[in-house]
RNA sequence: GGCGCGAUGGCAGAGUGGCUAUGCAGCGGAUUGCAACUCCGUGUAGACCAGUUCGAUUCUGGUUCGUGCCUCCA
């Protein structure tokens, strides 16, 4: 059996992955805050990590998979005012559509996707623990942590508090101690969303809710931790500062998730796709362009997760194109069961999710007409799970339109006619179809 | 400025101290309709400069360029 290796962003290496329970395995990686679209960067974390769970319950067991929804947060309070919808309402909206395009890409749903709002009372009862042990303090109905009360502090990002500072572009507010210190808590207008606390009514800053949903559905310390490469600071190291300190270990960064792995970016052109450049795809328009969800899914995995992924119609046509090879296969063996999950997969899977390997395989597990070896290896990747007929078709109504040209095409190659036939190959190439000549006929495909 | 990451053939993208990555595109051929699909064949790439070595794309150092984080961000 081949040995799961992920790179730790925390120790910089790749590390053979040894759980802490070998019979229950724990992850955990930080979801999206829900007051619009997932962008393909975004769906990029779900898809990455969907398939380190699936690794996962190939290798052990017990695999116990959370990944949070964040449901209160200033944007999400700004969206509102922007909109007039109530808060309740765009969170459990995009929660739905979330979950919905998330679906369509492959994603199971996290075995526990807890929601912050949710979760209040164990974030209260962190900040009071942090407080207690002198890690927090309150000011100005603000509680903070205190940066400075724990020594490992910058372990994950690298980074030590001097630098932090140098920064400069830290808000030093007057109630901090500490320009690096942040909120746990802060105070809520009566407009603004909030509950009561011992430091009256409020809300939780954005860190604090993993901390406190990963250590209630978990426990600590768990194995894995994930995330965007943007989350490691300041996210990931808060949330390391207030988890260690609220189990007391101060010079331990690993006391709170021994493995951190970190996705890469989605770029445009060579730049980081983000919502503040403007050049975002959201994976919801491109589902209702048509693409299928398995194709946006290979392409998000066509380059090693790492890695900057560069989005192209080039990427998506590269994995539309292996898809309907390994349909096509397919369907000329309907009767074919999953078998095992081919050991080359497994091993580049393996291998800190090489997925560009395990594409690579695939073309060789098509060429070598292994049916069941592409079905196992699809189910474990979270593709091939649709039908192989309904994939290569396309919507009747959709194409009946065109109906009358194909038979025009029919004749013309009865009479020989090549001009007009390549002519009407052409005008539906124009609409986004091919014709493929098959013994039942011409039939369209989707380019 | 601080801290990272990367640089592979037209494009995407791996492994590897010496032995074909893989695919997309292109080109040649078979089949076909002079198409499409399919099949066969076809690519001396490794940013630059040193060093280690019998030998480096692979290890080490430096340079250049790109990019990310340091502020909300997957």
């Amino acid at each position: 059996m081949s040995q799961l290796s992920l790179f730790n962003s925390l120790t910089r290496e790749k590390e053979v992955f040894s759980p802490i329970d070998p019979s229950h395995v724990k992850l955990y990686a930080c979801g999206p805050t829900v007051y619009n679209y997932a962008h393909i960067g975004n769906a990029r974390m779900a898809v990455v990590f969907d398939l380190l769970s699936r690794v996962l319950k190939t290798q052990f067991p017990k695999v116990t998979y959370v990944s949070n929804i964040t449901d209160v947060d200033d944007k999400i309070i700004a969206a509102s005012a922007e909109t007039g919808e109530a808060i309740d309402v765009i969170t459990c909206k995009f929660t739905d559509i979330y979950n919905d395009d998330m679906a369509a890409l492959g994603c199971a749903k996290p075995d526990i996707q807890p929601r912050a709002t949710t979760h209040i009372g164990e974030m209260i009862a962190l900040i009071t623990r942090l407080i207690e042990k002198g890690h927090a303090y309150e000011g100005e109905g603000h509680v903070l942590f205190n940066v400075p009360s724990f020594p490992a502090y910058g372990a994950l990002s690298g980074r030590s508090r001097d630098e932090q500072i140098a920064g400069a572009r830290v808000e030093v507010a007057s109630y901090k101690k500490d320009p690096a210190d942040f909120v746990l808590w802060k105070p809520s207008s009566d407009d603004e969303p909030g509950w009561d606390s011992p430091w009256g009514r409020g809300r939780p800053g954005w860190h604090i809710e993993c901390s406190a949903m990963a250590e209630k559905h978990l426990g600590l310390p768990f194995d894995i931790h994930g995330g965007g490469a943007d989350l490691k600071f300041p996210h990931h190291e808060n949330e390391i500062a207030q988890s260690c300190c609220g189990v007391g270990a101060l010079d331990d960064a690993s006391a709170f998730a021994k493995v951190w792995v970190h996705n890469g970016f989605v770029t445009v052109e060579g730049e980081k796709m983000s919502k503040s450049l403007g050049n975002f795809t959201l994976a919801h328009e491109l589902l209702d362009e048509g693409i299928k969800g398995e194709v946006i899914r290979l392409a998000l995995l066509s380059a090693h997760y790492r890695q900057p992924l560069n989005w192209s119609e080039q990427a998506v046509h590269q994995a539309q194109s292996l898809l309907n090879k390994m349909y096509a296969l397919l369907e000329s063996m309907p009767h074919a069961e999953a078998g095992d999950v081919p050991p080359q997969i497994l091993e580049a899977l393996c291998d800190d999710l090489n997925t560009p390997k395990v594409i690579s395989e695939l073309h060789l597990l098509v060429a070598a007409k292994d049916v069941a070896g592409l079905k196992a290896a699809g189910d474990v990747l979270g593709i091939l799970q649709e039908d192989p007929a309904d994939w290569l078709s396309v919507d009747e109504t959709e194409t009946e339109q065109f109906d009358a040209l194909l038979a025009e095409r029919d004749q013309a190659k009865a009479d020989k006619d090549w001009a007009r036939a390549d002519a009407i190959r052409d005008e539906l190439a124009g609409h986004g179809y091919k014709i493929v000549d098959t013994q039942d006929g011409a039939q369209l495909q989707k380019l």
